[in-house]
DNA sequence: ATGAAGATTGCCT
DNA sequence: GGCAATCTTCATG
């Protein structure tokens, strides 16, 4: 079921953990991509260096000032798009939290051909094995930014992990790899991927040995062209 | 107007 | 493990 717009409304670090386990689902005329999410990371919004809200409202970070249960979708480096939810911390906060990983129980075949290049075949761990690439199994871009992802009838949303369509069809299935992962679902935190700036918060959340986690990378700062001497 | 860096990924050695 | 791809955004001149 819909996950409700409150749960939203608190800060992103107390809703991030939270978000473990819950079900995001795109519906567009190719058809249904569900993903269970698996890794998440908290973005305070003004008071974080590391967020893209941190120097106040643009065009860009617009969504994460509104109202929460929104999504704010970015594209990055000439090529990647990533997904958060909007929370509500102190107003205007501009919390959000990004959507890094999980798990697609529903729709794999489509999810496969969205993600797959060249001939080369994908992993099912792999496909939405890090904040661009679930996006991309899930075929969520520009276009999503701002959809709310809370309400009935979004093609867009946001489940709980009980009780969610997708599951509800994985149980019919019998499939119990799927249902009841081999690992240990405890969660776990650590620093943030990829963030320069506040690297030392310990504001990413994930399961704990999960083979959909993506591989932690710390952030490298791109060297600068050669001079000419 | 201009340029540097970026909440990343995939391919190369 | 290193680096190119690729383009938007923001800060600076």
């Amino acid at each position: 079921m819909l996950i409700p717009r409150k749960f939203f409304a608190r800060p992103s670090v107390e809703a991030a953990p939270d978000l473990l386990g819950s079900v995001l689902e795109h519906e567009t005329a190719d058809g249904l991509v569900a993903v269970e999410l698996t890794e998440v990371e908290a973005y305070a919004g003004r008071s974080d260096p590391a967020s893209h809200a941190y120097r106040g409202k643009t065009a860009r970070n617009a969504v994460m000032f509104g109202p929460p249960g929104h999504a704010y979708v970015y594209f990055t480096y000439g090529m990647h798009f990533c997904v958060n939810v909007v929370c509500l911390g102190e107003e205007g906060s501009a919390s959000a939290v990004l959507l890094r990983a999980g798990r697609v129980i529903a729709g794999e075949e489509l999810a496969c051909a969205r993600r797959t290049r060249g001939t080369t075949a994908i992993a099912p761990r792999d496909l939405a094995r890090g904040p661009a690439r679930l996006c991309q199994a899930l075929g969520i871009d520009r276009s999503q930014n701002g959809a709310d992802m809370v309400s009935a009838g979004s093609p867009l949303r946001m489940l709980s992990g009980a009780g969610n369509p997708a599951r509800s069809a994985l149980l019919a299935s019998g499939d119990e790899t799927l249902i009841h992962p081999a690992t240990p679902r405890r969660i776990v935190t650590g620093p943030r991927v990829g963030v320069s700036s506040a690297a030392e918060i310990p504001w990413r959340f994930w399961y704990d040995g999960d083979p959909t986690v993506s591989v932690y990378r710390a952030h490298v700062p791109r060297q600068p062209k050669p001079v000419t001497p």
